[in-house]
DNA sequence: AATCTCTGATGAACAGCGTTCACTATACAT
DNA sequence: ATGTATAGTGAACGCTGTTCATCAGAGATT
């Protein structure tokens, strides 16, 4: 987290010119952007209710923080604060992508409109990469070609960062519909109202314009959204494997040790 | 499409007190969004901007739209006319699939920053129903079992969202890096040159923090971008294919009609 | 032909936004 | 005690989305 220790007395007079009380940093002003945006939303995050939440003036932030837009750079950088994907494991490739899927969902329900600040992030900073390297790991782990990497890494976040995108818009609709009646409990009620609210529409469709909505009118929101989530993880972790099978076929001697095996223990170092 | 058709003399009357000239409509505000959007890009769209396309004032807007977000809904609707997935082939719903989400990032790329317009749109609109239920058909023919068909429309619509998103945050990257020499030659150039840019960067990166990227330095980005992302639908499509195989094999009776096998290589036509 | 009505367009205004800049106050070094 | 660097200030600029009292001008009515 933030790694202002308090500064031991004989170090003080080393330390150049500085600032007194609590110097504003970049970190602090992170953490303070994060604040409103749980309490105000991704719309309505500005840089003067930052610099309030701070009590600050609204240019005292750009002594730290060149735009907004870089602001909302440093927000999404966050993400990957304290996430490593873990150490690649041939056996299990498909848990660990499954399980980087997941905690991925979860990071980005960690606040309000994340997903909306993720997508606008760019993906290729100093600071992501040793995400993506062992993100890329778990792949080359798992027997997937080389050539397959990257597109691999591209389907799977853009399903995590637009499913979670779509949830929160879901929730979005659903607050601001409830303005008034504020209450914590009537949150899932009023959801599970807008299913079956959807639910009865696709069912009343016209079944001669709309077949195949009304035929699935049951089926499409009878998951949870963890259910649907996981479901489109695992079409992918397919898709993928079908590949590290292809290639363990023409590339490694008998397609069927390759599990049991352990084929090649560390593939990363080549 | 525009219902507008020139009013016969006789229907004049029959008319309510309308308007005269040419009237302003949701229409022609949306096509008027669409110029100034590719002119100055999403960040700069404004209703003022709009307005003075159109050669009006700010307020005339909002007879006809009630706020710039469903300006906004408007825009991203405008995707699903004329765009309505082929009539289900059970044969081909691989190459069904793969067009549906050529065509889609196609569309996507036909206005500036329209990816970012499509990711804050809402996907359950009543002019995108019809849309829907083909795509949905097609999944159905290609033997997917029902449950699937949410997780599938997800997967493939989310990837194709996110790749024509990132794909258009690089565009504006180079847009603005090169305010200056517009040539319109010297677009293919630069992009080689990032290209070659972050190639090096990689391949020069510790390879001890980094080992998968810098082994992967050569394959990450040797493809264009036409390429990952078949990669990535390909992925997809495999990942049906494994359900529609399974379901296959345990509702219909034969395995050996379910069209040409699986690990089919499906060679793009493009 | 004159009047009324209704409706789409107007322009000024409001509050808020991101960003800049001349400035002040303070804590250290001299 | 003086000087200096610097983090923080507050006012300002030009822009934004949105609202509202007002207006102009057709179609209908008299």
């Amino acid at each position: 987290m933030s790694d202002e220790l308090p500064v031991l007395p004989w170090e003080r007079s080393r330390r150049r010119p500085g600032p007194a009380r609590i110097p504003l940093t970049r970190d602090r002003i992170v953490d303070a952007a994060y604040t409103v945006l749980d309490r105000v939303g991704h719309d309505k995050l500005s840089m003067r209710q930052v610099a309030a939440e701070l009590g600050v003036a609204v240019s005292a932030l750009y002594a730290h923080v060149s735009s907004k837009d870089e602001l909302l750079e440093l927000m999404y950088l966050r993400m990957f604060r304290d996430w490593n994907p873990p150490e690649p494991d041939p056996e299990h490739w498909r848990e660990q992508v499954r399980e980087y899927a997941r905690t991925g969902r979860a990071k980005l329900h960690e606040h309000r409109d994340m997903a909306r600040i993720a997508m606008a992030g760019f993906p290729f900073s100093a600071e992501a990469l040793p995400h993506l390297d062992r993100l890329i790991g778990i792949f080359r782990a798992g027997a997937l070609p080389d050539r397959l990497a990257g597109a691999a890494g591209d389907v799977i976040s853009t399903f995590m960062n637009g499913f979670a995108l779509e949830e929160s818009m879901w929730e979005s609709r659903r607050q601001e519909s409830s303005d008034r009646a504020w209450d914590q409990e009537s949150d899932e009620e009023s959801w599970e109202k807008i299913k079956a609210t959807l639910e009865s529409y696709f069912r009343d469709l016209p079944p001669d314009r709309f077949p195949n909505l009304v035929a699935l009118s049951g089926t499409l929101l009878e998951k949870s959204n963890d259910e649907r989530f996981d479901l489109g993880i695992e079409i992918i972790i397919r898709g993928l494997a079908s590949f590290a099978a292809e290639n363990a076929r023409t590339a490694a001697p008998p397609p069927e040790a390759a599990s049991a095996e352990e084929p090649q223990k560390a593939p990363q170092k080549a």
